[in-house]
DNA sequence: CGCAGTTGTACATTGTATGCATACAATAGG
DNA sequence: CCTATTGTATGCATACAATGTACAACTGCG
C-alpha cells in the first residue's frame, strides 16, 4: 500500500527549498524503516496534494532519492521503494558529519536549547543507531 | 586581538549558500569558545580576503551573527564578540533540533557511513556538552 | 487488442535570492 | 580637523526554486 508518511512535514516559510526538505524529511522516514522494500509511496501528485505544492517539485525530490538508490520511479507505476542495504562508505562524508552536527548543536544552543537536552537527544539517537 | 578562526573553511563549489556556510562555521567556533567575550573579530574585508569571497558576503554573515546577539557591529570599530549567556528557550527549537538530527544522521547513512561512527560522534560531542 | 486513465517527465516561465561592484556613512586616531 | 579604516546601502548579473502546461510511458479494464 501507499500509505502516507505521517512525520513528513515541511514549512513553506522556511528559506530552504521545500523540494530539499521533502528529500530530508522523506530519507529520514526511510532510514527509520517506515517503509519496506516494496512499499509504494504516494504518488508524486497525491504528496503534492497533501504537502500543498506542484507535484514537479515532489518529483524532483523523488528524483534525488532515486539517484541514491532509495527509489525505483516508473512512469505509470509510481515510487517503489528499494531494498538498500550495502552503502558503499565515503571518508569525506564522515568528515562532514562530524563538522555539520557541531554546527547543528551551535545553532541549537543558539536557539536557547539547554545543553543537557541536546546531548539527551543525541544519546537517545545513538542508542536506537546502536540496537540496529 | 582579531586572530583568525582556523576552523572556519567554507566550500564555493556546494550548492549551499557561502554567507551560510560562515555564520553556521562562525557559530560553532564561537559556542566552542574560541573567542572571549570583548574579542575582535577579523574585519569583514579581511576575513574575506582569506576566505577568497567578496566583503560583502562577509558582512551579511556578521549582520545575522549581530541579529542573535553573537557580535556588536559598528563602522570604523569592527566586530566585537559579545557575552552570550542569556538565550531564552524556544520550544520549537527543541523540536526542530530532534527532526534536523535524525536527517542529518540519515543523510550521513545514505552517504555509507557506518551507524557506529555516527554514534561514537554523537556521543562523543554529548559528553563534551555535558561537562560544560 | 484497444483505449481511457494514471503516473512520472520535459520544458518554458516567473519570482526570488545569492554574490558582487561600487559608492556611501560613521568611527578611530593622529 | 583630516585621513584611513570599517561596516552599510544600493543596484545588478546570474542562478535556482517552484510552477504551469503539455507530453510519454505504463496499467488495467472491457
Amino acid at each position: 500500500m501507499a500509505h502516507n508518511p505521517r512525520t513528513l512535514r515541511i514549512d513553506l516559510a522556511s528559506p530552504r527549498p521545500v523540494y530539499e526538505q521533502i528529500v530530508s524529511g522523506l530519507r529520514a522516514v526511510l532510514v527509520a524503516g517506515e517503509f519496506e522494500p516494496g512499499d509504494q509511496l504516494p504518488t508524486v501528485r497525491q504528496l503534492a496534494v497533501d504537502l500543498g505544492v506542484h507535484h514537479n517539485t515532489v518529483a524532483e525530490s523523488y528524483r534525488v532519492l532515486a539517484e541514491e538508490g532509495w527509489l525505483d520511479l516508473r512512469r505509470g507505476r509510481g515510487a517503489v521503494v528499494l531494498d538498500r542495504r550495502d552503502p558503499r562508505p565515503t571518508t569525506e562524508a564522515k568528515q562532514g558529519f562530524g563538522r555539520r552536527l557541531e554546527e547543528l548543536v551551535a545553532k541549537a544552543i543558539t536557539d536557547g536549547v539547554p545543553r543537557s537536552a541536546l546531548a539527551d537527544q543525541m544519546a537517545a539517537l545513538a542508542k536506537k543507531l546502536g540496537k540496529t
